[in-house]
DNA sequence: GTATTCTTGAGCAATTTGCTCTACTATGGC
DNA sequence: GCCATAGTAGAGCAAATTGCTCAAGAATAC
């Protein structure tokens, strides 16, 4: 039930794209670097993301990354899914367990099942654009400091 | 973000001390019987459970486990947080990560706390009595059909 | 005191994590 | 066509975690 940094950094990455979006590429070096992000752990993640369809990238002079789909369609479960695989037992991952009592196993099964599909329904609340406009308000609000 | 078989195992177990709860201890070898958990295993997670405090051991011929408290004050929230560990990012497990640009990275840590407390919310809503009483209920209903 | 039951900790193979490195492929510009 | 720039693919690797087993020890009821 824990993220590792796969879902942390991959998340950052596509914040950073999500910030980028319509503006054309951006390469993977530029993301690793404002994101503190080890580059070459960060393209591995990249083409696991363009895999799963989050984004599409160009090969070559002034290639990068871009989103596949606007911020605004992705959330954060789209992420997780894609970076860290099924959340919870219910979708294949505890299917190996011996069952023991029937009635019992069944009844734990299915609260795995509602836990995952109220989890998927959290996720998918926040997406993309969500943090964007969370950090221009932010950017708004210390205006008054100034 | 997945529950391994520690969470799975461990809420099994739980649950069936829930249905032995108040008749006195239950020996850890019929636990791993009726749920079908390897034995060996299962005296670990016992153990690990008994230093969370959700349950006590005696020992000694006619020893065994039971809860430490009544079935409907254990949530899932209790049985996870002690056999996986922390929840998501924010609470410790990904201060090891650069941070990059620091309200990116401010707001991503933000994203993941909020994150942790909804799922804490929704973790905690289930508890012990609520899985027996889905039991008996659903057995209930099968004498229906008799 | 002896059988029973939990406790502690070592050990271990397999998998995952969090990377690095090298080689390769595609593309734009000269 | 050549070359610099980027992404792509995959091997490799140390460290941690998972999912167990096993042996020795400690407490307790009878």
């Amino acid at each position: 039930m824990r993220i590792s940094s796969k879902g942390d950094y991959g998340l950052r990455a596509l914040f950073d794209l999500a910030q980028h979006y319509g503006k054309g590429p951006v390469q993977s070096e530029d993301i690793a670097r404002r994101q503190g992000i080890p580059i070459n752990y960060l393209n591995q993640l990249l083409i696991t993301m363009r895999r799963a369809g989050l984004i599409e990238s160009l090969r070559g002079p002034q290639g990068g990354h871009m989103l596949a789909r606007s911020p605004e369609t992705i959330t954060l479960r789209d992420v997780l899914i894609a970076l860290e695989g099924p959340l919870l037992p219910g979708d294949g991952t505890r299917e190996d367990l011996v069952p023991g009592v029937p009635e019992d196993h069944d009844l734990i099964d299915e609260v795995w099942s509602e836990l995952r599909a109220q989890l998927e329904a959290m996720l998918s609340r926040t997406t993309l654009d969500d943090l964007c406009q969370r950090k221009r308000q932010r950017a708004g609000s210390v205006m008054y400091y100034i």
